[in-house]
DNA sequence: CATATTTCTGAACGGACCGTACATGATGTA
DNA sequence: TACATCATGTACGGTCCGTTCAGAAATATG
């Protein structure tokens, strides 16, 4: 084994093609966004991209490893964090920064890769890591900031709150079953902060 | 085209094999417990029970047609309704009783089943309506009556709360980022019911 | 300059599974 | 017995998989 550079790149022989890389994440995002994620195979990748299949599994292990370096190359614009002190409005703004991307191509697509990650563990992880865990923490840090001001109470499960707000939207994306709009941000946010109960004095 | 018997079943001919048909549904729900749902294949499924291939493909459309069915014969014990008068505890008993349920083998299968839903509208559609309509209709019920009762305000999104008590479930099963207990549960319901907020008036 | 090293490419492969077709035999009703 | 339908085995063309190979291209080093 030859001593790395410093990034792990090595120091002779031909470098990494950049054309191809983009090629390859611009045809796997075009493919997955015209004719669906199962439509976009590692072929038709190559094809699109004018690439070889070789080059492809050189860089990525599976279909799965490509697709979310597309999406998330893509689709980078529902992170956000404003803290105006006001719990409900900056939940509120959060949820419907997600379900406006989800609005779009995006949805189906994160569909369909969470669909995929139940076959492939290395697209599971990155979903994880690289997608959900950085929007939980945002969500945390809002609801850790109304505990300490004293809007939220200390003794709350704060894993099963953002999971509350979220899971809905992700679940309405899978199963269909309803759509999810403003109304919606503003009944999840309402039911969890206040309650339904009509007896509010019971805690 | 002749004229179809009372059921739709041909009044002349070969009956269709009862033999047949539950070793297909028998070994469609072993292989996917065993081997999981990827390698539940028409092929494999028609192998391990003695039957072929075009047997299965005269009476389903889709795998995840064989397999929805195979699931639903194995694994039909999650619906019960009790109305004992307390919202919360109705709630939360089932809750508990499908994540009892999810803790076996049939939470991965069902996460599978999510998952080929995304590509199967067949699928799709009888999951909605074999497994998510008809407890949804139990849970609606337990809160329709709780605002009968004026347990629970009157003006609430039925709908959300469903979402916010089941969807945390459903998305804890498919992406794994933290397991679901009777702890989970109790959190679910007490969230929902009674708010997070530390100043509960001001519905 | 030549050389070493790595990447990219095209072509080809064995394999799995798909969905379908065909011929044959089995099992019932009229 | 005649007829209709079902079940079976075999075989097929097709798609995509993941890999192998030989050769060409691109860069750093001596």
């Amino acid at each position: 084994m030859t001593t790395p550079s410093p990034q792990g790149f090595p120091r002779v022989g031909r470098p990494r093609s950049e054309r191809a890389t983009n090629a390859i994440l611009e045809a796997t995002a075009d493919l997955m966004e015209e004719e669906g994620f199962a439509a976009t195979t590692i072929e038709a990748i190559a094809s699109r991209a004018g690439v070889s299949k070789v080059t492809i599994y050189k860089w990525w292990p599976t279909r799965g490893a490509v697709a979310i370096d597309a999406y998330f190359r893509r689709y980078h614009e529902t992170l956000d964090f404003t803290d105006t002190g006001d719990v409900a409005a900056d939940l509120s703004a959060q949820l419907q920064l997600l379900i406006t991307t989800f609005q779009g191509r995006a949805g189906t697509i994160m569909g369909e890769l969470i669909s995929q990650a139940q076959r492939d563990a290395t697209l599971a992880a990155a979903l994880r890591d690289g997608w959900l865990q950085p929007r939980r923490d945002l969500t945390a840090k809002v609801l850790r900031l109304a505990i300490d001001r004293g809007q939220i109470r200390p003794d709350v499960n704060i894993e099963s709150i953002m999971d509350q707000l979220y899971a809905p939207v992700y679940w309405r994306l899978l199963m269909r079953h309803q759509g999810f709009d403003h109304e919606l941000v503003l009944s999840l946010v309402d039911n969890v902060l206040h309650g339904v109960s009509a007896n509010p004095n019971l805690a």
